[in-house]
DNA sequence: AAGGGAGACAACCGCTTCATG
DNA sequence: GCATGAAGCGGTTGTCTCCCT
């Protein structure tokens, strides 16, 4: 699995991982700790990207990491933690010890979401889909309230990259972090 | 047995946040 | 208060494996 490994014009090794690389990582911040991301692959010999050793390490080598297949629970609380959250999957990572939010969104976007969307669930509001069509005058103006303006003005708002950005800032709010009201 | 689709996983890309000068 | 660069995060893509036809 993984990606062909090849080199940027700069020398830096891109693509997958190798074992002797994934020991030299974790051998380095066993003995160093993590420390500057920028200097640590030059510090452990390797030839990668802060940024690449950094990824490795939260979402492959870090201890505790649990791998392999989700069990019901851990997919029943995804599905759960993704309905109140949204797709925060560090903060969602977070209340799931051993599973890193690169591992949880994947396992979301390959299985979870299709899954809902097979059993006719919106994957983003979580309620059963209703056809949209409905919301035309001509037709069905008897079906109930559920697809009213408000809740259509209100998914649209959701999608809006700005309210999605203040709901990033309420969240770190309710976290009990005010850092970003700070500044 | 072959091939195509879906699932699973690893990693990159680009944007935002945050710390620092 | 502003500029800059590193870290963090979510979206997306690439590749492999498995299973079904």
């Amino acid at each position: 699995m993984g990606r062909a490994t090849w080199f940027d014009a700069d020398g830096t090794k891109r693509g997958g991982w190798t074992d002797e690389e994934d020991q030299k990582l974790v051998a380095y911040i066993n003995e160093y700790g993590i420390g500057d991301w920028r200097f640590l692959p030059c510090k452990a010999g390797l030839q990668r990207c802060g940024k690449s050793c950094r990824l490795r390490w939260l979402n492959y080598l870090r201890p505790g990491v649990k791998k392999g297949k989700f069990t019901l629970e851990e997919e029943e609380a995804i599905i759960n933690f993704q309905s109140i959250l949204g797709n925060r999957w560090a903060a969602i990572a977070q209340q799931m010890p051993g599973r890193s939010d690169n591992d949880i969104k994947n396992h979301w976007n390959s299985c979870l979401k299709k899954r809902l969307e097979r059993n006719g669930i919106d994957q983003m509001t979580h309620q059963p889909i209703i056809n949209l069509a409905i919301k035309t005058p001509s037709f069905n103006t008897d079906c109930g309230n559920s697809s009213s303006s408000t809740d259509q003005e209100h998914l649209v708002g959701s999608e809006n990259p700005k309210h999605y950005w203040s709901r990033r800032r309420i969240w770190r709010v309710e976290q009990g972090s005010w850092e970003g009201f700070s500044r």
